[in-house]
RNA sequence: GGGAGCUUAGCUCAGCUGGGAGAGCAUCUGCCUUACAAGCAGAGGGUCAUAGGUUCGAGCCCUAUAGUUCCCACCA
């Protein structure tokens, strides 16, 4: 009936041939299926650039337990995969190999460019598909998808002319954060702020006509070179006077206007604010109002530009020390001060972002914004955990246009035309056009969308969109996003926008977020650090099993984890006990033995085994239905270890041992309890499931297209279990007292059992011979064995007689201890019962079971107060 | 300046809609019991951050406080 199995785990045995043998025959792919329901994910994309960390594993990790538990379910399951041009991420390696051969973008020119760029992408794009796969994700490869191929392409053109032609996108010249190291635009969302240290340079600007000067304070005063104007608040009483008239701006001895904004604030600093428009997204607002003049000081890589000969060519911050000392020649520097400010950093390479006014395209968010926050307010949509729609609604509500042009070469080009004869501008889908005035052939933009514009519309462009594929209209909406808290901003927002306006749906009806994986310090991992893990190392180690099983336990959603190599050595463990339990069944099974299901004539522990595994199949459902997986995993964890492996296999031994029908039926509730555990672990732990199911059932079948366990009415067994834990807590009692006794396991013990379930205990006796070290087991309701210890349950009184090893001092002091501690217990409940309160008002269940509980204790103190009484 | 999370055993963390506190690791005691020493059988260890409140009953709900982490925000 079966190979064998390797004497030891050892995972690199079989994880890649297993994962071949998936993806060979087939089943990762989804078909669209009309007689089941779709269950459909599509994968956050990494980016082409990127390798695999451990931000990944944990987001493939979570995918894929639900993947194949949907699967398994009899959905018909699409994980959808794919990878993200990531255009400026990319773009910077492809730069900074040139410069390492020493050219320049501009030395090859666009198309050469976009060459070497497409040869990257084709020799490191599929790096981190691969290092996927080592994890055991099961993606319908067959539909993997790039966020630049052509239908995606095909998809952003439609998209970008749509919102133009409604007026959802326009192009304007605005204030926009510029980052002088990539030398593009970028987003609001992409600007991280940190603080840091800087000074307050504390100026005066002489007022004009007059020997009075005002006083004012800015952390820039390179940007002074641009100031067109100094502003005080309207009601300021000190400069009420002043407003209108003139300052003389120090060291270009231009003429600017004191003007008076509600923007600026009496109470901070001298209550006077230098006016740069060209180089502060505040001071262009106030500019826009007052309609000044807007002097743009500087380069787009951050250095002063020709128009100021004595600074020309200096970067930001030799500029801001030149000028500084000239302030202070000139007698117009007052003061410095230490100061911590804000600083707006770009996040893909750090940067100081430069705010700089330039012409750029813009989507319109307010009117998109609008429904995406109805969708989640509605439940349409809704976040696991559900704290995090109080972020999202934050940032839809206070939303501003986004910048989508990049000054970029890799990326989807912006669909804009402009003729350089009449001006005319065109947004066209094709590829060439001609100007619609002048008849001469347009020039296209030359600027990219942000990467994330494309990634806004992943789930359905994906799907065939534009077109309407009977995938789209099969497997959209999708059902469950995967992420990490830090993109909601980025990408959640802004695929439910586009979802919404492009199909009419919300794009998925679950969010579930997950938060960082940290390192064993709790520090976030990252390059500078060194303190990063590498999965693929982890997997090397351990097997991506245990690596998987690690990310999905102790985890709950929304919060950050810890790696910690202690937890993934212990999923290794648990990983190894499972092996080692399917290695005891199918050693212990004869050549020819056939599996026919589970046989009618059980005995007591195995029902008791089959109602605890019929209870999990429950619980792990309803678990993984609310996304509790952590909570899932480790109750199969608890039952494997705890339920199977110490208790029921150690049961099955004397019946093995006998042989006979006995040992037939405990063959068969094994390997029926076996296969239902792999199917339950399964999506936790793919691979060494697989392996062993492959070895128990001859290779047959494959688990991950097994039907997963669910509650059947026909094998529950309440009162069998129930019974059957009174010989388990019996056992437990006598190991208990023979260790507190001090008695070694290889001292055999005569036991007495005093109990009014005589028939159950007395079917038990072979237990207590071999789990409880008795070398005889009597059972009756009454004995009278004076000089033996006392293990005492609710249900029985175990006469120990060990002659001289039993202490009567000790035991009796245990007795007594055992004793302070159930009476405890009565009081505690008799408490509880004559409270008025609780018996109105609790629930009766929870009535009944706590006087069932009295009256177990009350028991059991009896059989304490005898034993005890009978050293007296 | 707003907002959110976290604070539970020595360490890392679970604890679902409120019903006598759990796991792994670590510690201590015994065991190589023919699936597994990556193991087995036991044990110790917690006023669930603090102070109030709601409730018959609070780790869980409410209010404050403290510490800590993070997000957002135009204070020059």
């Amino acid at each position: 009936m079966h190979k064998e199995l390797a004497k030891s785990y050892n995972p690199k045995d079989f994880e890649d041939r297993i994962y071949a043998a998936w993806n060979d025959n087939g089943c990762f792919h989804a078909e669209v299926d009309k007689t089941k329901n779709p269950y459909t994910i599509v994968i956050p994309p990494p980016n082409i650039t990127g390798q695999l960390h451990m931000g990944h594993a944990l987001d493939e990790t979570l995918q894929d337990i639900l993947i194949r538990w949907k699967r398994m379910s009899g959905y018909a399951t699409l994980w959808l995969p794919g990878t993200d041009h990531a255009s400026i991420a990319t773009e910077a390696k492809i730069v900074e190999a040139m410069r390492k051969e020493g050219i320049t973008k501009d030395d090859i020119g666009r198309d050469a460019f976009l060459k070497r760029a497409w040869d990257w992408k084709k020799q490191y794009g599929g790096r981190i598909v691969e290092q996927l796969k080592k994890l055991g994700s099961s993606c319908d490869w067959s539909r993997e998808r790039f966020t630049m191929d052509e239908g995606c392409n095909k998809a952003v053109k439609d998209v970008f002319v749509k919102y133009y032609e409604k007026g959802l996108i326009y192009r304007g010249e605005r204030i926009i954060n510029w980052c002088p190291h990539c030398l593009t635009s970028i987003s609001d969302a992409e600007v991280e702020y940190e603080d840091q240290a800087g000074h307050f340079w504390h100026l005066r600007y002489k007022i004009k006509d007059s020997d009075d000067y005002l006083e004012l304070a800015t952390t820039r005063p390179e940007t002074l070179l641009g100031d067109t104007a100094v502003a005080v608040n309207p009601n300021d009483e000190r400069y009420k006077s002043l407003v209108g008239k003139t300052v003389i701006l120090p060291i270009v001895h231009r003429e600017i206007p004191i003007i008076a904004d509600d923007y600026v604030e009496i109470d901070f600093g001298t209550g006077v604010v230098k006016i740069t428009p060209a180089h502060d997204p505040n001071d262009f607002e106030v500019g826009l109002r007052h309609n000044l003049e807007v002097i743009n000081v500087m380069t787009p890589d951050a250095k002063i530009t020709e128009d100021y000969p004595k600074y020309a060519g200096m970067d930001r911050y030799e500029a801001r020390k030149a000028i500084v000392d000239d302030l202070d020649a000139e007698g117009a520097l007052v003061r410095i001060e230490e100061y911590s400010h804000n600083v707006g950093t770009c996040y893909r390479c750090g940067t100081t972002v430069e705010p700089r006014v330039s012409k750029q395209w813009f989507v319109k968010m307010a009117p998109l914004a609008k429904p995406a926050i109805d969708a989640v307010e509605n439940g349409k949509t809704k976040f696991v955990p559900e704290r995090f729609d109080k972020i999202y609604f934050h940032w839809l509500e206070n939303i501003k246009d986004w910048c989508i042009s990049r000054q970029l070469w890799w990326g989807h080009r912006i669909p804009a035309f402009y003729c350089d004869d009449c001006g005319e501008m065109v947004v066209s889908k094709e590829n060439s056009v001609i100007c619609p005035k002048c008849g001469k052939p347009m020039r296209q933009d030359p600027d990219t969308l942000d990467t994330w514009f494309s990634s806004a519309l992943w789930p359905f462009s994906t799907l065939g969109w534009p077109d309407n594929t009977e995938e789209l209209k099969y497997f959209y909406p999708t059902n469950t996003l995967v992420t990490g808290y830090d993109i909601i901003f980025f990408w959640v927002v802004r695929m439910m926008s586009s979802g919404i306006e492009n199909m009419g749906e919300v794009p998925f009806d679950t969010v579930l977020i997950h938060g960082l994986v940290r390192d064993s310090q709790g520090r976030k991992m990252s390059k500078s650090l060194g303190n990063g893990i590498d999965p693929l190392e982890v997997i090397d180690e351990y097997g991506a099993d245990a690596l998987r099983f690690m990310l999905a336990t102790g985890n709950s959603p929304g919060n950050d984890m810890r790696y910690i190599d202690e937890k993934v050595k212990a999923s290794r463990n648990f990983a190894n006990k499972l092996w080692n339990a399917s290695r005891f069944i199918m050693m212990n099974l004869p050549e020819d033995f056939k599996f026919n299901g589970l046989p009618d004539n059980l005995n007591i522990e195995d029902k008791w085994l089959i109602n605890k595994f019929n209870k999990l199949a429950a619980e792990v459902n309803e678990n993984l239905t609310n996304f509790e997986l952590g909570v899932a995993s480790s109750k199969i964890y608890d039952f494997i270890w705890d339920v199977f492996c110490d208790w029921y296999i150690e049961l099955t031994k004397p019946r093995i041992q006998s042989g006979g029908e006995s040992m037939q039926i405990a063959q068969a509730v094994l390997i029926w309890t076996m296969q239902g555990m792999l199917k339950l672990l399964h999506p936790f732990m793919p691979f060494i499931t697989e392996e062993i199911w492959q070895v128990l059932s001859g290779g047959s079948s494959m688990i991950m297209l097994e039907k997963y366990p669910v509650y059947d009415e026909a094998i529950s067994f309440d009162k069998e279990e129930t019974d059957f834990e009174k010989i388990i807590s019996s056992i437990k009692a006598i190991r208990n007292t023979r260790t507190e006794l001090n008695v070694p396991p290889s001292v055999k013990a005569k036991l007495f059992i005093e109990t009014a379930d005589s028939e159950l205990f007395s079917s038990c006796k072979i237990f207590f011979e071999k789990l409880a070290s008795a070398s005889s087991v009597e059972v009756a309701a009454s004995f009278n064995i004076p000089d033996s210890a006392n293990a005492v349950t609710d249900s029985a009184r175990v006469f120990i007689p060990m002659d001289e090893l039993v202490d009567k001092e000790k035991e009796l002091l245990r007795l007594d201890k055992e004793r302070e501690k159930v009476q405890k217990d009565i009081d505690f409940l008799n408490g509880k019962l004559s409270n008025q309160g609780f018996i109105a008002k609790a629930p009766e269940k929870l009535i009944d079971a706590e006087k069932a509980k009295l009256s177990k204790a009350q028991e059991k103190m009896t059989k304490i107060m005898q034993s005890i009484n009978s050293y007296k």
